[in-house]
DNA sequence: CCTACCGATCGGTAGG
DNA sequence: CCTACCGATCGGTAGG
């Protein structure tokens, strides 16, 4: 009956449209009118519900922060051990982002406009999934299967960053192979075998028994 | 005596500003002010020499593209072949971006603010040098030293990704690892470990006799 | 939530 | 008449 909207589902319309355009322009290249049009209000309305853009902004990656806490217990508890947990972890790593590369982008956004900010958010986040992934990593390396000269910790922080730079950059630069789909296919592909063979010490061809 | 700047000079200090600047804040977050006072002139002088904001992010754009291609006989014909080699070229990529890291900052940005025309510009400036490196590649994996599941065209590509990534990023990123300026070392390293290792499947200890 | 505005600053250009 | 600028202001738009 009702066609006005129940209370909150405006900010979230806000929140969603606001994230798609900052995680395409920019901050500096999204005006508070940009997303009052995308979101069919004026833009006293939007201001209505966030005090102010900064605040629409930080919500935005409150949003996506969210999403990486919910989805870190997937992450972290990806079945099976050695290299099948590896490929299970990265496969769910790369589905985070590769869902919605707008989170990536705007990760990197950040990490370009606002360095000190995004480096305490980085501590603050993900240093607790950083300690678990690093001593997965050395978990491993101690039975021998890895690289004997790999820096667990940074390995890891290397990896999170190819994959966010993939989704927020892939369509770019993938496009640098060939004009085909199956260009992206094989970028992304690519990326899984980089991050794997600088791991394993002996790349895995076929599971045996396990 | 003259203590007034010869013509060009002007040009060039805008240049150099507007690079740094945009570098640190994005084109939106750069105003034409911003740079008139970085020079130390007024706004209209800075049109003067440039005939809009868009010319000099142009501007800034070509004088990369010239140092790339300044520095690519250098990056093609560091000495050595096979695995040192391959670490010759990979200390020059690292060089190129990391005694200016503006500059990877900068193609970021355009990857993220302009993708069409960053991709026509990949297209046109990398692609050639690309074939190259695919090529040499591509000899190393016939020899049977390199991983037999490589993907030239993609490796090269994301090997080059992470050099202007790291350098994009990295002291944000690499701070995740602890406070110490010895994360920063051990992030490059392990940036260089990854490719290497993503390359040559029997991973190189000492080279013995060539 | 709208219309109607503010101080300021945006990119760009006028006359001199 | 040219260049290399200046102070002032253009039409619009930013966040609020």
């Amino acid at each position: 009956m009702t066609n006005t909207r129940e209370p909150g589902d405006a900010r979230a319309q806000i929140l969603s449209a606001a994230a798609r355009l900052m995680a395409a322009h920019g901050f500096d290249g999204t005006s508070l009118q940009d997303i009052a049009d995308a979101v069919g209000v004026s833009k006293p309305a939007v201001l209505h519900h966030y005090p102010s853009k900064e605040h629409i902004r930080a919500a935005v990656l409150q949003s996506i922060l969210e999403h990486w806490r919910e989805a870190l217990p997937r992450l972290l508890l990806a079945a099976s051990s050695g290299e099948g947990r590896f490929d299970a972890v990265f496969t769910e790593l790369q589905r985070f982002f590769g869902e919605s590369p707008d989170r990536a982008r705007m990760l990197v956004r950040e990490g370009l406009d606002r360095p000190d900010e995004f480096r305490k958010l980085l501590r603050g986040t993900v240093r607790p999934w950083l300690g678990a992934a690093t001593e997965y990593v050395r978990t491993g390396n101690s039975l021998g299967r890895q690289h004997d000269d790999l820096d667990a910790e940074a390995y890891v922080i290397i990896a999170l960053q190819m994959v966010v730079f993939t989704n927020a950059l892939g369509p770019v630069v993938s496009a640098a192979i060939d004009a085909g789909p199956e260009g992206r296919e094989r970028y992304h592909r690519e990326v899984a075998r980089i991050a794997r063979s600088a791991l394993f010490a002996r790349p895995p061809k076929a599971p045996s028994g396990q």
